[in-house]
DNA sequence: CGTGCGTCTGTAATCGATTTCTATTGCCTG
DNA sequence: CAGGCAATAGAAATCGATTACAGACGCACG
């Protein structure tokens, strides 16, 4: 591959003329036309390696998100990238697996291949950003906090939980499970607390023995639904803290021969790729893109230097009735 | 952040050193307590960028595929992850959006960026990869082929696209339609091909009027089976030649009141995340994960200095027959 | 006891760009 | 016409690691 050297010996200026050209500083036009033809003879590219290191800065903004393939987060990734693209930043994804390291593993990557910043959906609730954070390198925490003071994009997770809750009892369910992820997944985990607090607000008893934690992911949430339906007094209905566990709860309550609106069932989240359009299923939505690029944004004004206070941004869902 | 240099004073020692102690190259067990106190003291992680620099190569390894949001595509990167981090590689998902331009960009990026090797879907028949070759970068195509001659990892399209077709003509169905991706997608077409000469081979006609273009996403196969309703005889089956175009067509059907198993659905693909357990829906599972990981190890050869001529690896479907 | 080999270490070159510093030129102004 | 400023361009320093080369030392062997 080419190098400045080589255009510039074929061009013949100096290499730092050549580097003004590429970088749009001030030379003639001349030694500019000399500069883009040989470069174009030598097919050359710049050594972003080579840049980045002499500038202390790439143009690349790492995703990390606790599993690729929940299309709730592929669908926050399509809205960061949409965003940064706009900039002229590229992302490149990074799946933590829910593996804290894993998680530090591609932090320190991050880092150490001096990325512009990182939009971080945290594995679990102590994610130690203080690497980053050291070389002022900007992150943005997204769908669930740290314990950093940082930029953050969350959702309302507490009225998420009760809509979903409420929705159940007004369509006549009373005895309403609630399938939660991981003890310590922090800010999702609210919308279980939500579920808690409705059930008891509406006067429907102590459902302790109603609520199940599993771990995010289909199967999880179809073991945690065949559970349920083992207790002596099963639930007539079911609230599933996230969308994949939604899935495998349907799925467990199709094996069981129990499907919607007979049994009730409300999601946090969308049903993804669900094919039998309006469903007897309550789902709440939530604006996963958008949740992308308004931390893409966040995180391109602090790339640009902003250095206001830690902002946090707080979407809302939208519930969509079962039909 | 710390440097070689600033651990190599802290220490006592030359910067050569402390380059010695992080590569576990000979150096004595006293000096190297030292360097890695002092390395520990101050926090000192390397400077990736420019250990990449002076290495001319990195331990990345970046992945393009079309479309992020498909779960096929999610589950071939989760295989090329799992095989990577084997091997100490790190992976990086670029999501090209089926543009030969964002592809292009990542290809560029991964080329100046020095990284290890490049896994590639690509979005259309001709992509140019030469500036890679040229560096004698390793690439691996993944599902579809490229004019060059590297290693590829496909599957055995026209057999899944022929025993979807046929599974349906034993069920039944005569006036079988199809919905194919666009016309420059290259081997993921030879399903439709395949439709074609199943149809013909079992004597049910030219089937030309029931052969519809679409964009392999939900909404494109949703418009193809809607166009497809309409016609003065609309079929009575249809075969999808990928996944999101499967469920685009089924939601079509449920909206038309046709569900299966009086229309009857093939799909090229899983249903992602379905619900309703043994659905009447023909599926070709397409083993994407293991695409993935064969992918990955054909390309960790490579980069090991594997150097034999470019190899082909076949993968075939599984059909799961309607339940 | 001298030669030779192997181990450990430091100095300095290197990777390929950007950028500071300096020099040259030309133009404008008083 | 002298002085000053702007525009242009080259030489060399720089980013932070790795590594070729060379020097110093110790030990074994003839």
């Amino acid at each position: 591959m080419a190098t400045i050297y080589e255009v510039a010996a074929l061009a013949g200026v100096s290499p730092a003329t050549v580097s003004r050209v590429l970088n749009g500083r001030s030379v003639s036009p001349e030694k500019a036309r000399l500069v883009r033809d040989a470069a174009e003879k030598l097919n050359f590219t710049v050594n972003r390696t080579a840049r980045d290191l002499r500038r202390q800065h790439s143009e690349v903004i790492a995703l990390l998100v606790p599993d690729i393939e929940n299309p709730f987060f592929t669908a926050l990734a399509r809205g960061v990238e949409d965003r940064a693209q706009e900039s002229g930043y590229s992302v490149v994804l990074c799946n933590t697996d829910e593996d804290p390291a894993k998680e530090t593993r591609y932090l320190e990557i991050a880092n150490s291949a001096n990325m512009a910043g990182v939009i971080l959906a945290p594995s679990r609730e102590h994610t130690d950003i203080s690497g980053l954070l050291q070389r002022k390198k900007p992150v943005v925490a997204v769908d669930r906090t740290t314990g950093f003071d940082i930029d953050a994009v969350m959702v309302d997770n507490r009225s998420i939980g009760a809509s979903a809750t409420a929705a159940l009892i007004d369509r006549g369910f009373r005895r309403i499970a609630c399938i939660a992820g991981p003890l310590d997944a922090g800010s999702p985990e609210e919308r279980s607390q939500a579920w808690a607090q409705t059930m008891r607000s509406r006067g429907l008893g102590d459902p302790a023995k109603y609520l199940v934690h599993a771990d995010f992911r289909v199967d999880g949430g179809r073991a945690a639904m065949a559970t349920l339906l083992e207790l002596d007094t099963p639930p007539d209905a079911v609230v599933a803290t996230n969308n994949l566990m939604g899935v495998g709860a349907l799925q467990a309550l199709f094996e069981a021969g129990l499907t919607p609106p007979a049994f009730g069932v409300a999601v946090c989240g969308e049903l993804p790729f669900s094919t039998d359009a309006p469903a007897s299923v309550t789902q709440v939505r939530i604006p996963a893109r958008h949740l992308g690029t308004t931390a893409a944004t966040l995180l391109l004004d602090r790339i640009e230097g902003d250095s206001q206070p830690a902002r946090t941004v707080v979407l809302r869902g939208e519930i969509l009735e079962a039909g």
